[in-house]
DNA sequence: CTGAAAGCGCTTACAG
DNA sequence: CTGAAAGCGCTTACAG
């Protein structure tokens, strides 16, 4: 009742060890009838190669990596990260890979899960999320020669791959419409400050501001959860001549700030039209529902994992472009209530 | 620059391989002197002990398995799991235990995953979600020898621990909750009928209907998703005597649901009452806020994880119930608009 | 209390 | 194209 081994397959196709290993591994060695044979043998016996005496013996884990920062106060995760997930395992189930997952509470602690890993033969590849500007962790995986996809904006170093699309395009999208409903003051509830993509979203804002002429484009930072964009939807409602919309950064804070723009007294999208970038079903729900900047997150997990898969088998890819966030037009924004002529 | 093997630490210490062993996994072969000379040995050296190895040769592989059931067209995850994985993880770091995560889309994949981990030295055991009465992935796991906690109520069949609170309880105290505000037409918005706990909390509802004499206590099955949340509500307040009050089984159903309301032109709480059983952050930010069955899920992860890694230890534990989900009373509650007196 | 040896289940050069 | 052998890095009886 004991699990078959190699040894059993072999015996049964009456050939050795290292037959049935290339065999079932699809290197040259054997005929394809004995190929036939083998795999045959192995069917009927219900083999599968032990993952840890193949990782042992030098030859892939079939399984990757994912460290997830979150900081000890943060709980639960955000519903951007499970359809990553849920885009990762699709993936990742169809080649029988399996997925390690790590929550660290600090960034020193995920560099040191990546040297475990690296030497552990516990993972053949990571995926690499939450990406910084000159991010010190990937210097570590090249060190350690760990295979990696980054799941964010193509990272300034090079060398490796990434899966991410065009920032600057969904939020130009949305401005757009938004100046074209007549808003003149857009303000931004931004994620936090340090991490690429933030930065990049914050530059191409800048440039809109400017391209448009915008009257004020206040950006306010957050650590990304719902009583930060609270606070900060307060602070830029608060203001002398305050905006009359507002972009944010994930759809947990566009909720929230929904949340405080009615208790405040303000109707939207009459007095304030909100636009949430990352459209979960929350932004269906909530009542006016919200307008998004929808992208397929589970297509990135998909992507990435393919992206990763591939360079495991030595088929380099440096960068992969999803297809940008798009704009969903619904309840929450609409022309502001006394809005000004254009000048 | 390779990583440091237990030979390199034996050299170090002046002893052979097998006493490094000993003295690193705390059993008896060692003097405490050479204990001690070894740990410092192998901490100079930042030797850990490769996983793979281990597992081979048949050492725990220090990492525990969770399979999360996905039917495809469902994306993401909801923010229970999300917070069940940040309690677990907060555990198993501790103590340098891995999480496997497999997302399944069918349940013969979940059992064939169980094998292959059973088979696989891959996990040392595994936790168990969304349990079924008579749920057929308990024996395979017993007759696979593979450790087991089910995060769920006590399974019939006795046999493995088990982590829960009183569901009972906490419907009771909502229910009496939204009497006492003068609600007789009470309904629920119930998850998946096969789980055990939907199972539980339904025969909790019917046996508080009928204690406390509810005019209607109808109950709506869904699949927990927004969408079939917000079916289930149209067709409760479609109903000739609809209710005043609704329980939904989870936060995400609770806020399509209050949407819902809003849409047929009720307000909430003034025409309806809305109870949403857990409380995770969205529940907070719509407005109004939702009256929910408040629990710790990162608690149930924690005190899970603890159970699995107590029964890998040797030591057995049958079960662990831990507080019950209490009332957070928020503003979306109040007594019905047009209450009769009490009969 | 310690050392030398076998073995976990694979993979991979290396001879035939 | 195939077989016998070494080795991956540990753990664990088994002699000393």
């Amino acid at each position: 009742m004991t699990r078959p081994t190699i040894s059993d397959v072999a015996r049964a196709a009456g050939v050795s060890k290292g037959a049935v290993s290339y065999a079932l591994n699809g290197r040259p060695g054997v005929s394809e009838a004995t190929r036939r044979r083998i795999l045959a043998a192995a069917d009927a016996l219900g083999f599968h190669a032990d993952r840890a005496a193949r990782a042992l013996a030098g030859a892939p884990a079939k399984t990757v990596g994912l460290t997830l920062y979150r900081p000890a106060r943060t709980l639960g995760v955000e519903p951007f990260f499970m359809e990553l997930i849920s885009g990762l395992e699709a993936e990742l189930s169809l080649r029988s890979y399996a997925l390690l997952l790590h929550m660290v509470a600090d960034r020193e602690q995920e560099t040191a899960v990546y040297r475990r890993w690296g030497h552990d033969h516990a993972v053949d590849g990571v995926l690499v999320c939450d990406v910084l500007d000159d991010d010190p962790r990937l210097p570590v995986l090249r060190e350690l020669g760990l295979p990696a996809v980054v799941i964010g904006p193509f990272p300034a170093g090079g060398r490796v791959s990434s899966v991410w699309s065009d920032d600057a395009v969904s939020l130009q999208e949305a401005v757009e419409y938004l100046v074209a409903l007549g808003h003149r003051r857009i303000g931004r509830v931004a994620g936090i400050p340090d991490l690429a993509h933030t930065r990049i979203r914050c530059a191409a804002f800048a440039n809109l501001a400017r391209k448009l002429r915008l009257e004020c484009a206040p950006t306010e930072y957050t650590d990304y959860t719902g009583p930060d964009g609270a606070r900060a939807t307060r602070l830029l409602l608060g203001a002398a001549d305050p905006p009359t919309a507002l972009v944010y950064d994930n759809d947990i804070m566009a909720v929230a700030g929904l949340a405080v723009a009615q208790e405040m007294g303000l109707t939207v999208p009459g007095d304030l039209s909100v636009v949430a970038w990352d459209d979960s079903p929350v932004c269906r729900i909530v009542h006016p529902a919200l307008t998004a900047l929808t992208r397929d997150i589970a297509a990135y997990g998909r992507q990435a994992a393919q992206l990763l898969l591939a360079s495991l088998d030595g088929r380099e890819a440096t960068g992969v472009s999803v297809e940008a966030a798009h704009l969903t037009p619904r309840a929450s924004t609409a022309g502001p209530a006394n809005a000004r002529p254009p000048a």
